[in-house]
DNA sequence: ATGGTGGTCTCACCA
């Protein structure tokens, strides 16, 4: 089962480079965020012709969250959201079970500076995300959450550490709040089969860069053990990141895509 | 110092 993560950044704007996703990779289920687009204004109709069942909560002008299925693939128990997040109102995470695997689509809150009142809420919803999926694996064994989760795990995934240490996305307090996470049980899935540095999902679209390869990895899948011993490969499709691999624009983020047998 | 959004439609907010 072929998963991918991927933060768009539009739907509307990136109908065509997913297309060209869909038709190279051929995942079997998708968790996009940034859909920046009301329910009302979703592409349903295209994302269907491209042969996948979704389910989606957009709001207007930011965030926003789904989850594909490649069908016949079905989408089952969708849920919006989780008890306790600090953010209710906000399209931040969606839930659904494929098959066996319960799966969620999420859209971290960026925090915008360490210290500010946005940083303390990223911190107030990894706190309540950690508290509701204590609940959420014991009815669930095979679970992964996927989505931007605005926080690079370890120095190895930044590609200028001294730079960004201490700075939003790579402080302690984040680390801390993502590896309470993984204490749950959960496992950085790509790390599975991935040990090297210089993997990145996300480069600022300032200052050129992604052309300096210059980008930090915060886009992640967490699986649950049953899953982690089953991952066969891990690869980010930078080429949908690529401003030269087509005639229209890229989203900041790249697709992260992870293979389980 | 870019690129996305919405409404103030030329500019503010977010990442």
């Amino acid at each position: 089962m072929k998963l991918l993560t991927w933060n768009v950044n539009s739907i509307r704007l990136r109908l065509d480079r997913l297309a060209d996703l869909c038709q190279r990779e051929a995942p079997d289920v998708l968790c996009l965020q940034e859909l920046k687009c009301t329910d009302a204004d979703f592409p349903s109709d295209a994302i269907a012709a491209l042969g996948y069942n979704t389910s989606f909560w957009g709001q207007k002008g930011y965030n926003g969250v789904a989850i594909l299925a490649r069908a016949p693939l079905a989408l089952r128990d969708v849920r919006r959201n989780f008890a306790g997040s600090p953010v209710a109102e906000e399209a931040r995470s969606l839930w659904a079970t494929v098959g066996d695997l319960r799966i969620a689509s999420l859209y971290m809150v960026n925090g915008q500076s360490v210290g500010s009142d946005k940083y303390q809420v990223k911190l107030d919803f990894f706190a309540a995300l950690t508290a509701h999926l204590q609940r959420e694996m014991i009815a669930h064994p095979e679970l992964v959450i996927a989505g931007d989760f605005n926080v690079a795990p370890e120095d190895r995934d930044v590609y200028d550490p001294r730079l960004w240490k201490g700075r939003i996305l790579c402080s302690d307090r984040e680390r801390e709040a993502l590896q309470a996470l993984l204490g749950l049980g959960l496992v950085d899935l790509h790390r599975q089969v991935d040990q090297s540095a210089g993997v990145y999902s996300w480069w600022d679209y300032r200052f050129g860069q992604f052309s300096r390869d210059r980008g930090l990895r915060i886009d992640l899948l967490l699986g649950s053990a049953a899953l982690a011993q089953r991952v066969s490969a891990a690869t980010v499709d930078r080429r949908a990141r690529d401003p030269k691999s087509s005639s229209d624009k890229p989203s900041d983020h790249a697709p992260v895509i992870v293979t389980i047998t």
